[in-house]
DNA sequence: AACAACTGTTGACGACACCAATTATTGCGC
DNA sequence: GCGCAATAATTGGTGTCGTCAACAGTTGTT
């Protein structure tokens, strides 16, 4: 599976984008006379949007997100699924509170995310023996053998979406992702 | 309008978060008896999805978003009207099939996006003289007005996201995402 | 016993990515 | 010139997702 992650764009012709030398390329929409070119790149609020890494960010962690859906598509599963089995495989066994906090989903979403993997069998509910409000979350041997069986292909996903990095900027860029997530979520 | 960016969160209960010592504190989900801890973190697929800067980006961008957000909700705007009007700024016009290329937007989302711009007196859209199934939109001098005024709170999200950054790291942050956005959208 | 706080749960709403279909228009081949 | 594939903008529908409000069962406190 995941082999050929590729064919995001069906119509290849979404990507005629030049590194270099942008933010000028009238070519076509130059013709509407009214207004003057009144087009400054001195002017500051006229960079690209492209420019902010906070936008950045925005585009890639969709990307991103999109990568990992392609990668679990054919098992059913989703990446908040995928999310919380990791999370239970490290945290063996956890309340959907904990759950939702760790992950930073609402707890409303949670029901429906161990809902599914209990369906699948990859994860079960058990009662909290000193609160009976709460359920412990537990991973089940199926989900064991899923995230076992899976673990090659999900780092691919990474590597697919690092793939222009050389291992030594992708451990940079790695430490300075977690910098930023560090004073937030996880 | 628009001068503090900061109330992101009204309930300041959600961010319980400690940057370092993670992956580890049962100190509640416990003991629930049955299963032995079967966590050996020897085992590779055993580590924690926020050890994959895949899953990393994918955080980041869903809190970049909602910072732009929260920064423009006073505005009527959300992110993409903002990607739009940046756009518009650097190219001066343009058709909304290129609006669509540039930001990965669907065309069908451009549609919309465009009319809540045009009827905010942002932009409007203008016939193309020599293809009338096209529309140019251009900027209106009220959202020329927007992006100026806009501008430093625009740079102020991006500042807060990456707060525990020094400016260099920053600037190497930016590289890499670029380079890592290079190949594909932009 | 009464009350606030908390857990899981359901429901609704909006934003958004994605895809299929439609209309008006263009360009191309014949 | 006439049909016909391709294209731009548009509409509509589907599914995921983030967010919030409300609710029931349970806990702890007073």
């Amino acid at each position: 599976m995941l082999d050929s992650a590729h064919e995001t764009h069906p119509s290849g012709e979404r990507r005629d984008r030049r590194p270099g030398a942008e933010t000028r390329e009238p070519a076509i929409a130059r013709r509407h006379t009214d207004t003057p070119p009144p087009i400054d790149a001195d002017e500051p609020w006229m960079r690209a949007l492209h420019a902010d890494s906070g936008y950045l960010l925005y585009r890639l962690g969709l990307r991103s997100g999109q990568l990992f859906n392609t990668f679990l598509q054919e098992s059913g599963l989703r990446l908040r699924h995928y999310a919380v089995l990791r999370c239970l495989a490290t945290c063996e066994g956890a309340l959907q509170r904990e759950l939702s906090a760790r992950l930073g989903y609402d707890p409303s979403a949670i029901v429906g995310l161990v809902d599914d993997l209990e369906k699948l069998g990859f994860a079960e509910r058990r009662p909290a023996p000193d609160d009976r409000r709460s359920r412990i979350v537990v991973l089940t041997e199926g989900g064991r053998a899923f995230l076992r069986d899976t673990d090659q292909a999900g780092r691919r996903v990474t590597d697919e979406l690092l793939t222009p990095l050389a291992p030594a900027e992708r451990e940079t860029l790695h430490k300075l992702l977690v910098r930023v997530a560090g004073n937030g979520l996880a």
